[in-house]
DNA sequence: ATGGTGGCGCGGCCA
């Protein structure tokens, strides 16, 4: 069995205590982790160290910043898409054994038009590129974090409002259409074809209490795995926690 | 109500 979770924390420093707690309490074997917002010089790594994780990490000081606590040794770490210079810390792709994961904080975009959107939709077809070839070099790949997409209606709250707009839009949607079409199966979308699955509530206008969510996070899987595919949740309870971040973790069971 | 909350870091950006 193989537990992979994954959870934009929204500042590790602020969010350390719940991530070592969550941990010691789920047990997943992988945990992608998304906005740490930590520079790698300061990366607590001591910490999930003595809670039996190893980690990775790729950071930078406020914003961005993703990183891997993995059970079972790391390997082949890589933290850029070819094809583009981008400062800002998105991606961490490791091997675990014989399974390669890829960390993913996708652009937000900001508003449809936006210079930010014009980076999302490019940085998406770079990465489409890059999935492309890994995919090709290992069968048995996972595809998981904050992709600022919702896929479908179903992952909206209220999707006439948000018609055209950014998290939502045709063009993201094709791009995230595009990746699952070069062979990865959107793991929760799979077991349940009915509920929301919300993992990001906005911090505003009691979003999280009305439940105006979003199913942005997401954890995508090679058809190695799709067969193998026992459980996908979200976690909603850790939302409910004092000063939470406004994603919850999700968390899929394979095998 | 063109807002609201939270993180970073100390003014204003980003989500």
């Amino acid at each position: 069995m193989f537990k992979i979770a994954t959870w934009n924390v929204n500042s590790l420093k602020v969010r350390l205590p719940q991530v070592l707690e969550w941990l010691a309490a789920f047990q997943p074997d992988v945990l992608a982790m998304q906005e740490t917002k930590i520079p790698n010089e300061l990366f607590p790594a001591m910490d999930f160290e003595a809670i039996g994780y190893h980690v990775a990490y790729s950071g930078q000081k406020t914003f961005n910043g993703v990183a891997i606590a993995s059970k079972q040794t790391i390997k082949e770490v890589e933290t850029d898409l070819p094809g583009i210079e981008d400062p800002q810390r998105r991606v961490l792709a490791v091997t675990l054994g014989d399974v390669r994961v890829i960390d993913l904080y996708v652009p937000n975009g900001q508003s449809v038009g936006s210079e930010k959107y014009d980076y999302k939709l490019h940085w998406f077809s770079k990465l489409n590129h890059y999935v492309k070839v890994q995919l090709k070099k290992y069968e048995k790949l996972i595809v998981l974090g904050d992709f600022n997409i919702a896929p479908a209606d179903l992952d909206v709250y209220d999707p006439k409002t948000w018609e055209g707009h950014v998290l939502v839009s045709d063009k993201e949607r094709q791009a995230l259409k595009e990746l699952l079409q070069l062979g990865l199966t959107d793991a929760y979308r799979q077991l349940d074809t009915e509920s929301p699955g919300y993992s990001w509530w906005d911090y505003r206008m009691g979003g999280f209490r009305r439940n105006l969510g979003m199913r942005l996070d997401l954890i995508l899987v090679s058809s190695f795995f799709s067969k193998k595919l026992m459980r996908c949740q979200v976690d909603k309870a850790t939302r409910e926690a004092e000063r939470p971040s406004d994603h919850a973790p999700v968390i899929a069971v394979i095998e």
